[in-house]
DNA sequence: TAGACAATTAGCTAGTTATCGAATTGTCGT
DNA sequence: ACGACAATTCGATAACTAGCTAATTGTCTA
């Protein structure tokens, strides 16, 4: 859970996070149009895959990320279920 | 939206605003308990109270903290929206 | 105003994170 | 097996974070 968060602590990292809503994506497409290198967004990249955000798979020369929506929604909406936030069925409220 | 998140990456500040949601309480009540020194716990109080997640007030000589549940609201839920999750208004799927 | 109490700020240390360029690993085509 | 390409790992550095004790600030009461 604070990994998961952590992960979104980072600007960088969320966008990544978006552009793989749109499907998977390799590291290189993944990775441009960023303004930091290459090794640097390989970091971002595992700071998502050990918070269980993304996995991999490899394809040819190119490894292929997709997004783990589950883990996303996990901690998101989890977190926010304990304060009676985003659903219809109240966690703590009795009655 | 970063500093919300950062906020939320520790686990002690997630316990805090936990014990928030009951009710505002003195930094003193909202410290007690946890296992880190009170100089450490007001800095957590800091982040939380940067991060806009906290407000404070001042009675007498505590200082009462109040949860505010519309930022948790607006980074939790809108992040969550962005990918279709705990809403029945998909915001980025035509049709 | 002096003492007591609540909480923060100051100053420090240890561990972690973001970033880079250079080197390495793994895979494909020839 | 070799060269090219995709991506990661290595090694270094600067910036940040969590934690502590000691000192300070602010407020109440006698």
């Amino acid at each position: 859970m604070s990994d998961v968060f952590k992960a979104l602590a980072d600007p960088t990292r969320r966008q990544v996070l978006e552009r793989l809503k749109a499907g998977p994506k390799s590291a290189g497409e993944l990775a441009d149009g960023f303004p930091v290198s290459k090794p640097t967004m390989s970091a971002h990249f595992a700071v998502l895959r050990e918070a269980g955000l993304v996995t991999t798979e490899r394809q040819g020369k190119s490894l292929i990320y997709h997004l783990n929506v589950s883990v996303l929604e996990e901690a998101l909406l989890g977190f926010a279920g304990l304060f009676g936030l985003g659903s219809d069925t109240p966690k703590g409220d009795p009655q």
